[in-house]
DNA sequence: TATTTTTACGCAACCGTTCCCGGAAACGTT
DNA sequence: AACGTTTCCGGGAACGGTTGCGTAAAAATA
């Protein structure tokens, strides 16, 4: 099947003039007669003129497209923050072409080297739970292509960074726990290569410090952002001798694991222990308990990225020094965890 | 910022030879000597040559990508459907750019056309529930650019479909309630400018008639397929003088805010009354008491969309007829609907 | 009126690749 | 030795645009 769209030189043809002069008097030059340009400008329009995208590529090696790699679209986190990019994407006349790694290394790795043969302006990524190397965005920068992180990002990559303040949504997630009453809280952490999972961990190991409250290495696991995870290490945890009397898990996925165990084993929240997440997922106000959680600025991320990248494509020259933007996440009391009055 | 890869001229001017036997070499022509085609491959691997997309997309009218346009990315029916359109599209050389209507005609006629304009090589989509036009998609037509449709069709459009068969699902569904001994039962119905709406609510409509109970028109309602809508209309039903003793939601969405406004009534699901989504949501399963719906083939269907589109994409001529494939959606019983022992 | 300037357009190269066509050298055949 | 075949490779057009440069005609100036 072929395309059948009008090209210039059909134009120049039917009009009895050069393709220059039908080019020109479509980009409005100042050389072209008043009388022609209208004549071209006429036929352009009746005969539905589009100009091809790809010719304009091949000239200006420009592509007007960026990629974007999460680790699952279906993932309302993601799904969020690609609404911001492609808002302001969209109105700076880009496309977006979504990738998905599946937290797997070799997808993201494929889609990365896609996306450089594939000449894409720019890519915006949040990498894979299990990317352990970077060679892959090294080979990007070395084609030029310019790489704007969210929310996981490669630290020894330098170049711009939407990051969410992970040290202080778990430094306040931890702090409002302690607030209801809690002074043994345990944490299910999210995966130590990826910097969000040790930066909640950290906020939360801080936080009891600053509260004078005991740190039990048995109250601190960690896994995967999974509920099947969750689930499995919340039996382990209320199986201690010494139970914990609230639990912060890294990630909303594990929260609800935890909560379904919780309330596979009879336990009321908050009364019995109390339970808070990260990073809201839409389902966690309909649990019953609703989840307590930090809400993530994803939507203003997206944007944030997005404008980042723009202006590190069509600026000339890299820049002398790339920005990390750190967004402040929010604390959502739920009845999850509030035991004072008033709710 | 501008590309730096290899190109073909720079090999051959290196080599000595014209690019017309680099060209040849690479792609491993009879007609170039041995000798020559190693010395190309061997500079063509250490210089990392790859051929630029671009060019060829130039040359050949294709661009190897496929776009799709959903409502919404965030929705998992669409995601996963999403999964399996990228599944069988990257395992065949295509890319999938991804386009979000947001149930909005007037963002998915600026998707298709900009779709148009990009030269995507076909078009994989599921429309919006606020299109009642299809001119857009005859546009694409003429162009040759081929479409499938999924899910949500437009009828009047020849073309490949890939469909679920609502219908029976939602025969299936009710039948499911009037076997669990309700006979009151009420539907909300989703948008019935959509076919999808319109088969739920018959299938509904034909199991009442098979087993002889009433259909009542305050019992049968309809909205959009939202969450919001669904708990209001739930406030509605269960204020009749006459309750029913069922209610089954055009799906999970508005399911869902039955569920919730239900349980604020304080009503007892199943005893007091049963409750059937459509299109499992994965959260679905969380809910408490979980909710039974019907779950849909959604990777299957994209995949099948998927191959029905390259299909239409690699055959040289316009196909004889076109095909409507029909997947079978499945009941799951789940607590919110299932009064019988033995759960 | 002769000369210079401006206006308005065409020619051709270019982006990176493929492919048709044509031709030189090496080879095989009588 | 003369001729037809292969084998192997280069030239150049084409895809659909943009753009620098050259130039004829028209307009402005002397």
């Amino acid at each position: 099947m072929a395309r059948s769209s009008v090209t210039i030189k059909e134009l120049a043809k039917e009009l009895g003039v050069s393709k220059s002069t039908v080019s020109r008097a479509l980009r409005d030059s100042s050389e072209i007669g008043e009388a022609t340009k209208q004549r071209v400008l006429d036929l352009a329009r009746a005969r539905n003129y589009s100009p091809n995208p790809i010719a304009l590529s091949l000239l200006n090696n420009r592509t007007y497209t960026v990629g974007v790699i999460v680790p699952d679209i279906a993932n309302p986190f993601f799904s969020s923050v690609i609404g911001g990019v492609e808002e302001v994407a969209y109105s700076r006349g880009y496309h977006v072409m979504i990738y998905q790694s599946h937290e797997s290394y070799e997808r993201e790795v494929a889609s990365t080297r896609h996306i450089a043969t594939r000449h894409v302006d720019g890519l915006i990524i949040s990498i894979a739970s299990g990317t352990v190397e970077y060679e892959h965005f090294r080979e990007l920068k070395e084609n030029n292509i310019p790489i704007v992180f969210f929310d996981r990002a490669a630290e020894e990559i330098r170049t711009h960074k939407v990051l969410v303040d992970d040290y202080n949504g778990a430094f306040q997630a931890t702090e409002h726990l302690i607030e209801e009453g809690c002074t043994k809280i345990a944490h299910i952490a999210g995966p130590q290569n990826l910097s969000i999972g040790r930066n909640r961990a950290r906020g939360y190991l801080d936080a009891l410090g600053k509260h004078g409250l005991p740190v039990r290495e048995e109250w601190m696991v960690h896994c995967e952002f999974s509920q099947a995870d969750g689930e499995e290490l919340a039996y382990q945890l209320m199986a201690l001798r010494e139970r914990p009397d609230a639990i912060f898990a890294a990630s909303d996925r594990i929260a609800i694991g935890v909560h379904t165990a919780l309330r596979k084993l009879g336990y009321r929240m908050p009364e019995d222990i109390a339970l808070m997440g990260f990073s809201d997922l839409a389902i966690s106000s309909l649990l019953d308990p609703p989840l307590s959680t930090m809400i993530q600025p994803t939507f203003e991320m997206g944007q944030q990225a997005a404008v980042l990248l723009l202006e590190l494509i069509e600026s000339k020259k890299p820049p002398v020094t790339y920005e990390t933007r750190v967004l402040m996440p929010e604390l959502v009391r739920r009845k999850s965890s509030v035991k004072t009055a008033g709710y």
